[in-house]
DNA sequence: TCGCTGTTCAAACCGTTGCTTGAATGTCGA
DNA sequence: TCGACATTCAAGCAACGGTTTGAACAGCGA
């Protein structure tokens, strides 16, 4: 055998290598659970409820990411926490989406068909907030479930958690309100936005979630 | 049917369209392409003699990542000359190499296995390159084809195409060598260092190839 | 118009993968 | 030690995807 040839296969090998990171994401089951795991340590049962598939099929596409690298587990008790290995596969999922929303023909169409048309829905990104906040024009309003609420959050943002989108109505008037959830492709804050509008309140959202606002070092307040 | 599995559908296919960027990126032969393609445009013909593969199979690559995508194409005469789509590509397949780096198990073992040992391999970075450039410490050596070398290179750089390393034994012995390529995971620039090492020179690479460093804004002439 | 060249298409083969089902493993509490 | 519960494993099916082969389809130059 020739040494190009040699040369040949052994880059194939390291190029199927960087592929099976690709191949980590090439399904959408496993796409649902980065993201679900970029808001946090979840056991194995936790992530099938929220994606709706068997428990079975879902440590099977746990293990997938695993292989890949992409996730680590921890044993605690009986259960099995994942969570994603680091905060490079944070950004490797961010370049995903990127690339998708900007280059991906039909993608408007899908995201359109799960979060409902967005030209009604006004964003505002992470330093309009910080700016509006420090002169008190805006109430934060935090659109996800209460265990992430409390596992951190926005100084300042009131936990509306999305089952009970209804404490809207009760908010304080003066202020417009800025909902945040887990990230660009969230539906929770769409949903409480609507629901502000139809009040005929002033309602926008916040273009990152909580993860992108962690890992851009904005402030985090934990707890209660 | 409820809303919420009507939800639930809409969310599998937003996220079934997230995962066909994934897909583009899953199988090692395309990942060879975008490497390839972010050197600069080339022809199905160039790609397909490049990675060794039929030019049937290399189109059918080629349009599997434009479907998602991750490459544009443009009619050129009888050519038809394919392109990243954007620098977003760029920065997804850099993701993607930094996780595969940091993360995947036994991928030091591949990286070996194409690039040969590394730790006798110094790297420096793209400040330290600057820095000693301006000082006159060391002889920059483009070690890839020429016609890549024309379209754009580091300046003050003197090519040394892969097929003639037989150059580098004449260079000016006043200073040190730094090399680079095409990137992180090409082999031209640590087959010179070895061979300057071979000949008693003090030798290193540059972490980047030229892509990184036209991402990052470092200056570039072009002909030559 | 004809032939040449670069590119794409279509069909077929075969290995891989997503999901389901049912059983096995492992850990904790009684 | 036993039973309950969370997780993983194994087998099987249907669908998908990478590669090869051979043919079809442009543009271009004569």
């Amino acid at each position: 055998m020739t040494d190009t040839t040699t040369r040949r296969i052994a880059k194939d090998a390291l190029y199927d290598g960087f592929a099976t990171i690709g191949r980590a994401l090439a399904a959408g089951r496993r796409a649902e659970i980065v993201e679900l795991l970029a808001q946090g340590e979840r056991s194995v049962e936790q992530v099938a409820r929220e994606l709706d598939q068997s428990v079975a099929n879902t440590s099977h596409h746990l293990r997938t990411l695993a292989r890949a690298g992409l996730v680590g587990s921890q044993r605690s008790g009986t259960h099995v926490r994942y969570r994603l290995a680091s905060d490079d596969v944070l950004e490797l999922w961010a370049a995903v989406r990127r690339v998708a929303a900007a280059q991906l023909e039909g993608f408007d169409e899908l995201a359109t068909g799960y979060l409902g048309a967005r030209d009604e829905v006004e964003v505002v990104d992470r330093d309009e907030v910080l700016d509006r906040l420090a002169r008190g024009e805006v109430l934060l309003v935090d659109v996800r479930p209460v265990a992430e609420y409390a596992a951190g959050h926005l100084p300042g943002a009131i936990s509306v958690p999305p089952d009970r989108l209804e404490l809207l109505d009760d908010l304080p008037a003066d202020r417009d309100v800025v909902a945040y959830c887990r990230g660009p492709y969230c539906v929770y804050a769409d949903d409480a936005v609507r629901r502000l509008h139809r009040l005929g309140r002033r309602a926008m959202r916040l273009e990152d979630g909580l993860p992108e606002w962690r890992r851009a070092n904005g402030p985090i307040a934990v707890g209660g």
